[in-house]
DNA sequence: CTTATATCTTTTAATTGTAAAACAATTGAG
DNA sequence: CTCAATTGTTTTACAATTAAAAGATATAAG
């Protein structure tokens, strides 16, 4: 009988797939995964909400701290840049669903939430989304989507500790 | 000794985890763990080689189509829209990275290809590339790379077959 | 042939996004 | 206190992105 380890190796050199390596292939996936999904939330919150999804996402950030949160909490937490959560906010204040008031412990900063309105209607929104999101996943068992979770958090986490920045 | 499958079902009553559903706590670490690395590999990639992600993207699928594709195949197989591409090519055929020529069978159309230099630069970008990519995702088994493949491809899938459009 | 419909691409107008520089206020070291 | 470094935000310039409409060509049905 052969010896598996010599079978993984002979494997890791000749069976080279085509689009490069494992690695390659797997992050390739990962990104159209993440588009296929977000361009058919986007569309839908689009067509159902006249909503759009980074607009969408601001809120949803916001409707979890009633007390509002900084700017710069709110890019990191989107994992966009300063500037832009700068217009976005601006944007969702004139349309009256954010409110923007000065941090009176910091004269620097800026503390934003949810307006009544904005929490109002982010509600809707939200409803709707997460039917939409269940329906899109529904085809994956409970097994699938836990394992989805894991390995998605250990990605992660990978390349948080593998970054050279 | 108590039934497992009860405890399931009082699980899944009782434990509504914090931000919603599974489905949605799935979606939402998908989409969180696209983004860590997609920014981390376009800032590697800007900072190395000056380029952008959607240019390489864009000259990633070129490279393996020598005879060329079609702008609506490729906005097709990017998973962007067709102004987008017109644009992003624009951009490239002004660098000199791309030809676009005029596609004999159909006057409506035009096909892209990697010039002589785009070729080259290309193969200098994604050797880069993938070896940064296989340093993120190394502390990742491959175990774990092989079940991510198959699950995101179930979940590509689920999101196709259920989708409203 | 004509006309309707479909396909391929661009244009338009707006939003979203980045990076880098500028600006303003805070903090910490001496 | 002072000044250097840091932090929070905006501004600037530009690239990437979408949706919708328009333009150009192709195809198919009478």
């Amino acid at each position: 009988m052969r010896d598996p380890e010599v079978n993984d190796l002979e494997t890791s050199v000749r069976n080279v797939p085509a689009g490069g390596k494992r690695e390659l292939r797997l992050w390739l996936r990962l990104l159209s995964t993440a588009n296929l999904v977000s361009g058919q939330i986007r569309r839908n919150l689009r067509a159902h909400f006249d909503v759009t999804l980074p607009r969408f996402d601001l809120m949803a950030q916001l409707y979890r701290e009633p007390n509002g949160l900084r700017l710069s909490e709110l890019s990191r937490r989107m994992m966009v840049s300063n500037g832009n959560v700068t217009g976005l906010v601006e944007r969702l204040v004139q349309e009256g669903l954010v409110l923007r008031e000065t941090d009176p412990d910091d004269r620097r900063a800026f503390v934003v939430r949810l307006s009544k309105e904005g929490n109002a209607r982010f509600t809707r929104f939200a409803e709707e989304n997460e039917r939409f999101i269940v329906t899109l996943f529904q085809s994956l068992d409970r097994a699938t989507m836990d394992a989805l979770m894991d390995n998605l958090e250990k990605l992660k986490t990978s390349a948080r500790r593998n970054a050279t920045d």
